[in-house]
DNA sequence: AATACATTTGAACAAGTGTTCAAGTGTTCA
DNA sequence: TGAACACTTGAACACTTGTTCAAATGTATT
C-alpha cells in the first residue's frame, strides 16, 4: 500500500470532504454570518434582522432562505411576522471554533504591537 | 435602550462577524477542505496532494495560495519538493466541529429509513 | 550547460453568488 | 372589503470564484 493511499485511508470520505465545504459555504457569508450571530441571542422577525444588520427586507429574506434549506434555522408564523430562530445545536459550536479563532488572531497581533 | 440594540450589544462586533465569514469561506471550498483534511494526516508536498485529490497541480497551488494567505497553511522547501504544513492550531477543532455536525447529520438520516 | 522535474503564476473562461428592484402572497385591522 | 403591513419570490445585474492552459521560475542531476 502506497504512502498516499494510507493517507487517503485516515482522511474522512470524499462525500464528507464535500458537505463539509457546503457546511462551511453557508457560513462563509457575512450577512448569513450575522443572521445566525443575531439569532444566537434571540429569535428574530425578518424586519427585526434587517434593522440589526442594516440590511434590506429582501436581502435578508434570500438568505434566510438558504439558511432555511440548509436547515440551520426554521421559521414559525406568529400573525403577520415570521420568526426565525436556529434549529441546529451544531451552530453555536460551529460559531464559537470560528470566533476563538478570530480573536486568538487578534491577540497575536497585539502581541506583535 | 431598544430590544434591537440590546441584541446588538450582546452581538459580535460587525469586523468580527466579517472576518468569521471570510475564515469560513477558505473552508468552503471541497478542494480547500480536500488539502486541509489531507494536511491533518501528514505533511505533504503539492504533487502528492494533487495525486491524493485527483486534481491537477495548478488547480492545488492556485488553492494553497488562498491557504497560505489565510495563514492555514505553511511552506517549507525541501530540494524540488515544496512540503506544506498545517499552520494553526485551530484548523483541526475547524474541521470536527464541522464534521461532528455532517456525521450526526448522517446519523438522523439512518434513524429516518 | 542542458535536461528533467516541481511548483508557481497570470490570463481567460465558465459558473456561481449576493443584492436590488418590482411584483406577488398572505395576514391583520378598521 | 380595502388599506396597510410583513414577508417571499423571480429576474436582472455586477461581482466573485475555481479551474484550465500556457508560460515562467527554481532546483537537482548528468
Amino acid at each position: 500500500m502506497s504512502r498516499i493511499e494510507e493517507i487517503k485511508g485516515k482522511m474522512p470520505k470524499t462525500d464528507d470532504i464535500y458537505d463539509l465545504a457546503e457546511l462551511f459555504k453557508v457560513f462563509g457569508d457575512s450577512t448569513r454570518a450575522g443572521i445566525l450571530s443575531a439569532l444566537e441571542i434571540s429569535d428574530l422577525c425578518v424586519s427585526e434582522l434587517a434593522e440589526l444588520l442594516g440590511l434590506t427586507i429582501s436581502a435578508v429574506s434570500h438568505q434566510l432562505r438558504v439558511l432555511r434549506t440548509a436547515k440551520l434555522v426554521k421559521a414559525t408564523k406568529s400573525g403577520k411576522d415570521v420568526i426565525y430562530s436556529l434549529d441546529d445545536n451544531h451552530v453555536n459550536l460551529i460559531l464559537e471554533c470560528g470566533l476563538s479563532h478570530i480573536n486568538e488572531g487578534n491577540d497575536k497581533n497585539e502581541k506583535d504591537i
